[in-house]
DNA sequence: CGCTATTTTGACAGCCGTCAATGAACGTGG
DNA sequence: CCACGTTCATTGACGGCTGTCAAAATAGCG
């Protein structure tokens, strides 16, 4: 059996120091769990930033989730227009971990390099089915997911650009706290205008209007891949 | 016990009556369950048009299906402005049999007079569990609802009003279609164009030139309560 | 240091929102 | 069967948020 060095998470992954343990976020799965995940997994896989991990339409046997790194879920019209659906941040699970391997309706594509973890989804079904709570786990996963879609189902159809912007960063800002990546109200951001833009509805030229507007505002402050917050009572106030 | 009449729905509806059988409808409870699933309920209520069925943030400890008629979810931003997340159909659940009792986030309000069916959340959770298949039923209801809610997501991200509406049609189409409602493609429609606005991010006012359009190019056709499409190839064209 | 990707800026257009008035449909009661 | 109130749909004028297009500037990267 190979060594395992826990400090390098690049040589190889351990479940039990998985930024945010997909299962566990929410105490649901204690942490001797994760290890019996981790003799779950497959494989772990390294993407380059921009290369598609998943191809609409395409068979889908494995469960992923992130490591490390971002992605996003997205799907193209005929026209090439782009919806990215979600973002994926580590410790996101991709797609669903279901019993049969349902054909996904959306692409997803590395943002960053990335990280991820394979899983059998037969496999790993039935392992939750039988470690005490697994399903629960499973179920808070779910509730989250449908909580998240719906919330921005509010931002596409009752708010303003600048509105939807702010509560974008908030959303954000509030997945990384969770993992305790946030220094001084400064997250890392490596998204450009375009994935803002599509996945709030807008376009690159616009996203950047209003950037530009809350950092003339004094509201957010914006570096190389980074962004900070500076005055989280207005954001607040935008996204009500 | 009470004796059941099952050709009166109205007085005891049956669950093996159930236009659209919740968890059967794709096949994954056989018939007999369903008698297995009304054995659990709790309570039939009938809610009046237009009345409040669940309230948001308030506990939710039932688990409710749409027996007859039609509701929708919906949230409401601090200055009146609402987002109608998903409209209930007959057969529908409302929210998920999750064994935790969570306090739903968006409310629901009966859009017709409506029949529901109450369940203990636990207790069916438990029920579905046991039932050889349960699970796979249930997570075939997630999926659904999980590719139901990106669909709406790439409406109001990056589509038209026209392209919207014909989507959102040709939605209900397909669900209605499902449980054999529709004759000589006349659909029961009993939206009204705030409704179609408030669950497209539009407002009635446009709502209602975008539908005279359809009506105008032959597209569609409206009546009092129904809508019948005449020209399944254009919509199609347009929701792509 | 050159190339590419990304951002910024400005002018302009259009889709859709807003407002207000009119009209139609419906339920109810006399 | 008609009068009345309520709800909903329609219409037109107008405005604005956001999209489109193109060019210039900047940043990133080998």
């Amino acid at each position: 059996m190979a060594r395992r060095d826990k400090s390098d998470a690049r040589a190889q992954p351990s479940c039990v120091d998985c930024t945010a343990r997909t299962f566990a976020a929410y105490g649901a799965v204690a942490f001797r769990e994760s290890q019996g995940i981790q003799r779950l997994r497959r494989e772990v896989r390294r993407v380059k930033a921009k290369r598609i991990i998943h191809r609409e339409r395409e068979a889908l046997d494995a469960f992923y989730t992130l490591f490390d790194g971002w992605a996003f879920r997205f799907r193209l019209l005929d026209d090439g227009r782009r919806q990215i659906l979600s973002f994926l941040l580590p410790g996101s699970p991709i797609g669903l971990p279901l019993r049969g391997s349902p054909r996904a309706h959306f692409s997803v594509q590395a943002l960053t390099d990335v990280t991820l973890c394979v899983f059998d989804r037969a496999e790993l079904a039935d392992y939750l089915g039988s470690v005490s709570k697994g399903w629960s786990s499973l179920e808070a996963c779910y509730v989250r997911l449908y909580e998240a879609n719906d919330e921005r189902l509010i931002d596409l159809g009752r708010r303003s650009a600048r509105e939807r912007i702010a509560s974008f960063i908030l959303e954000l800002r509030g997945r990384l706290l969770g993992q305790g990546k946030i220094v001084n109200e400064t997250i890392y951001f490596p998204l450009k205008r375009q994935h803002i833009a599509d996945a709030l509805g807008l376009t690159p030229v616009h996203v950047g209007r209003v950037l530009g507007q809350l950092v003339a505002d004094k509201i957010i402050e914006l570096g190389r891949d980074s962004l900070t917050v500076l005055d989280h009572r207005a954001l607040e106030d935008l996204a009500r």
